[in-house]
DNA sequence: GCCGTTTTCGGCCCGACTGTTTTCAGTCG
């Protein structure tokens, strides 16, 4: 029973309790104690009543709850509740605009069981009979249940960021915008977002949301009021823009930005404070008396807090080590000095030697690590051990022309099915970092794929685990591994865990990161290069590393090249 | 259901937009 099963389990029992018309504060400790679940670093079925009440959100009684689905695999308030509506309402309310009043009213009175009976009554125009629904709303429902079926799910942050980027720029050229900003999920870098939120200053809100809802890209318009408006894409994602005057755009970014759970922490010591926090700025309660919101930091400072960065916002401790001045100065952008996993045209990549450093060297990189695949990646024109030879001798070569700069001697070893690398020992030991990953036997069972990854980073050459999961956004799942082994074995044998900075990669993630980081492993954040524009994906390798809270110091890729040289040289002498 | 430098009981974030109403409930973020 994985932490997804379990969180999944609260979280429908939350919508259940919501058809049942429940207290809304019970309700919200069961989703919000799904979130922790989820965010949860090691498997809470695993772990000891103690420890689960030591989580936020969960007391005795969750902890419970937990603890029975783990050892039964079932929740009884769960099965309990679920023989009271059939399954498919939860879908009904997933329908935008229809909540839990709605659905409860539909299935009482129409006898509506799931969203096909729903678009059959709608179209039928046979919800009128019910109190508060009339033609427009039918039609809202008909439109809403089209979109549910379209199935957008979360957007890989990849597709959104740049998506998200170019709206900005239309706006600021075709709306009278002062300023604009994202805020929401992709201003705090999650690997994948629902919508794009956007935050602008004007002096004319309302010609900025007539600009708005006329973008060439729009299909539909969801609503459209004097400064907010949410907009449907044609490229499959909602976007909503609020308009706000400069005095509260602090306050604006900070509740736009989230996370939701994050915001109620804060608006409950606000409260706790004698203080008022909303989208305009913060308030006295007992006079009213506006204490700031024009910038961000005003809201931390309001409630004695050190500054949050949006990455961090997820309400996952960060309140906590704010109150005690002991939040982590994230890693940065400029902080990488170079990159420690990319491809030539040797093997799968599309450029030379000499055009990728040419690019790295714009980036102002000091080092990159040519990390070609191997001979057991056919597919990926894996290099056979002459080649790699070489290529080791071109860069040698290269090297002695390049000033300020190194190439190091890399590659990307495959990680075969029975344990074993595809290339022998003294050839790796030429190498100045040796990257090592699984590319096939995805379904091993976890016992098997977790010992393969254990044997590579035993090997006393293995510098780094790149991608260790497998997992892709949305296509494919994570190799069943043992994460708790893998990070312990990491930490033991002084090998690198990899950030992959490919968008729907990700991988290692956030979670993962922080847990990893915790006992010490060393994290590489690369690219995974192919092409020299992937050299941009470093930014959201980054993203991950701050919402793992990673520092400067827990970045390989942070070191100047002596010192990087000096720590891949530690695990084994070459 | 959780939680406590006000509290072990009684609180628990806040406001915009919509459709349907004549003042607001429901939904959403």
């Amino acid at each position: 029973m994985k932490n997804r099963d379990v969180a999944r389990i609260f979280n429908d029992l939350a919508e259940l309790l919501e058809l049942n018309g429940e207290n809304p504060f019970r309700i919200r400790a069961y989703k919000r104690a799904a979130q922790n679940i989820e965010s949860y670093p090691k498997d809470v079925a695993d772990a000891s009543e103690e420890d689960l009440t030591k989580m936020p959100g969960i007391g005795k009684d969750l902890a419970g709850k937990i603890r029975e689905i783990a050892n039964t695999g079932k929740l009884r308030a769960y099965e309990d509740l679920r023989r009271e509506f059939p399954d498919g309402l939860i879908e009904v309310m997933s329908v935008p605009g229809v909540g839990p009043k709605t659905a409860k009213l539909l299935y009482e009175k129409l006898h509506v069981k799931d969203i096909d009976d729903l678009e059959r009554l709608a179209s039928d125009r046979r919800l009128e009979t019910i109190p508060g629904i009339r033609e427009k709303t039918e039609q809202n429902i008909l439109k809403g249940i089209a979109m549910v079926k379209r199935r957008t799910e979360r957007t890989p942050l990849g597709e959104a960021l740049p998506l998200a980027e170019e709206m900005l720029s239309r706006l600021s050229k075709d709306a009278p915008v002062d300023s604009i900003e994202l805020a929401g999920s992709i201003r705090r870098f999650r690997e994948t977002v629902k919508d794009i939120d956007v935050l602008c200053t004007s002096t004319e809100p309302e010609a900025v949301m007539k600009a708005f809802i006329k973008l060439p890209n729009v299909k539909d318009v969801i609503a459209h009021g004097p400064t907010k408006s949410s907009v449907f894409l044609r490229e499959g994602i909602q976007v909503d823009l609020r308009v706000v005057e400069d005095a509260s755009l602090g306050s604006a970014l900070a509740y736009f930005t989230g996370s939701k759970a994050h915001n109620i922490r804060l608006r409950e010591m606000a409260v706790r404070k004698g203080l008022k926090i909303n989208e305009y700025g913060v308030f006295r309660e007992k006079d009213d008396k506006r204490l700031g919101g024009e910038k961000e930091e005003d809201i931390y400072r309001a409630l004695g807090l050190q500054f949050v960065p949006p990455e961090l916002r997820e309400d996952s401790g960060e309140i906590e080590a704010a109150l005690k001045n002991n939040l982590p100065k994230l890693v940065e952008m400029k902080d990488i000095k170079g990159d420690l996993h990319v491809h030539t045209n040797r093997s799968d990549g599309s450029h030379t030697l000499k055009e990728l450093v040419e690019a790295a060297r714009k980036r102002g990189y000091k080092y990159i690590a040519i990390t070609d695949h191997t001979k057991g990646l056919g597919v990926a024109g894996g290099l056979s051990e002459k080649e790699l030879l070489d290529e080791i001798r071109e860069i040698d070569a290269l090297n002695k022309k390049l000033r300020g700069f190194r190439l190091l001697k890399g590659a990307e070893v495959d990680i075969r099915s029975d344990e074993s690398l595809d290339l022998p020992d003294e050839l790796l030991k030429k190498l100045d970092v040796v990257v090592a990953s699984i590319h096939s036997g995805f379904r091993q069972s976890s016992k098997q794929i977790t010992g393969r990854l254990l044997a590579a980073m035993r090997n006393p050459y293995v510098n780094i685990i790149a991608h260790p999961t497998g997992r892709l956004i949305g296509k494919r799942e994570a190799y069943d591994i043992d994460m708790d082994a893998v990070i312990k074995t990491a930490a033991e044998t002084g090998t690198a865990l990899e950030i992959n900075s490919y968008p729907l990669r990700l991988d290692l993630g956030d979670v993962s990161v922080r847990a990893a980081a915790g006992l010490g492993v060393p994290i590489s954040i690369a690219t995974d290069t192919h092409a020299i524009a992937n050299f941009d994906y470093m930014r959201y390798g980054v993203g991950v590393a701050r919402r793992g809270w990673l520092r400067k110091d827990d970045v390989l890729n942070t070191l100047g090249l002596t010192a990087l040289l000096k720590a891949l040289k530690k695990k084994h002498p070459r």
